[in-house]
DNA sequence: GAAATCAAGGTCAAAGAAAGTCAAAGTCAA
DNA sequence: TTGACTTTGACTTTCTTTGACCTTGATTTC
């Protein structure tokens, strides 16, 4: 199998525990016998939020990776939306999702209007059109993957 | 873990009490291991007025530092926060003044979790660098105000 | 009492230690 | 044989550590 295939299947491994893990990039390339970087490609295509995973990092000495596995407990409408929102997304149809999420009773109000707030036109006003709706997208991805 | 991660964590415990404490740089870096000009990048790093830190010191002969936890007060905290951010926040300002909101009781744990992950590096990924934190002062001010 | 000395803390820039980005080159299946 | 996915490495950015030198306040000396 792939090298990118065996660094998900360990980073997988890490984080069946309790669904979080913290690892040094440079020193677990290093006991793989990768480039570094690759760390980065693996963790860009197989843990994004989308498959449900929150990735944060720091640079520097004493830098780190941490991955948390969001848990999905329920039949998750959050997890289903994710999934459906693609790379872009218009305020409409983010709306109206986010409505719908309030409506079926996932997330509560002062949620919703954080969600709305932070996706509204005014919040992204002085972007262009393309960018635009991408970065809505990529928010409310980020956003809702953040709720437990 | 990192040095000054210690050592920032060693003055928090020593805040614990009652929110103050006063050091004697050489001594305390004396027991750390560590040159004494660690101790100041510590503190201009984690214990800033941002961050709800009030810090006070003198030189010469008995000299020492004194740092003091800022008691943070109402959600008008808010208001006054939005009118500072300006058009331009980076991310580590920004996280800053989340957390600093959190700790002083404006906001809950679960409205900063969604404000981080809207004004985060990942949301915000697809975006070059004046835009980035052009948008992320957008986002940060409209969440704010659609709070109280 | 002024000058010298000692005992702190302050500043800054260079070097070090991570992680991030990006684009070129490689691989492989349809 | 093209297009998606991988692999690699050079270069960038961010955060930390260190040390040489500076400033200030207290104490001693003359």
């Amino acid at each position: 199998m792939s090298l990118s295939n065996d660094i998900a299947r360990i980073l997988m491994e890490m984080l069946e525990n309790d669904g979080t893990t913290e690892i040094q990039r440079n020193e677990l390339a290093q006991t793989l016998g990768c480039v570094p970087s690759q760390i980065n490609y693996v963790i860009s295509s197989r843990f994004t939020p989308e498959q449900g995973y929150i990735v944060e990092s720091r640079r520097g000495g004493g830098g780190y990776i941490k991955i948390t596995r969001v848990q999905l407990d329920s039949p998750s409408l959050i997890m289903h939306m994710v999934n459906h929102i693609g790379d872009s997304i218009d305020y409409s149809a983010c709306r109206i999702n986010i409505m719908n999420l309030h409506h079926g009773g996932a997330i509560n109000a002062a949620c919703a209007k954080l969600l709305l707030a932070a996706t509204g036109e005014n919040a992204l006003r002085n972007l262009p059109q393309p960018a635009r709706d991408k970065v809505r997208a990529s928010i409310l991805k980020q956003m809702l993957i953040s709720i437990e």
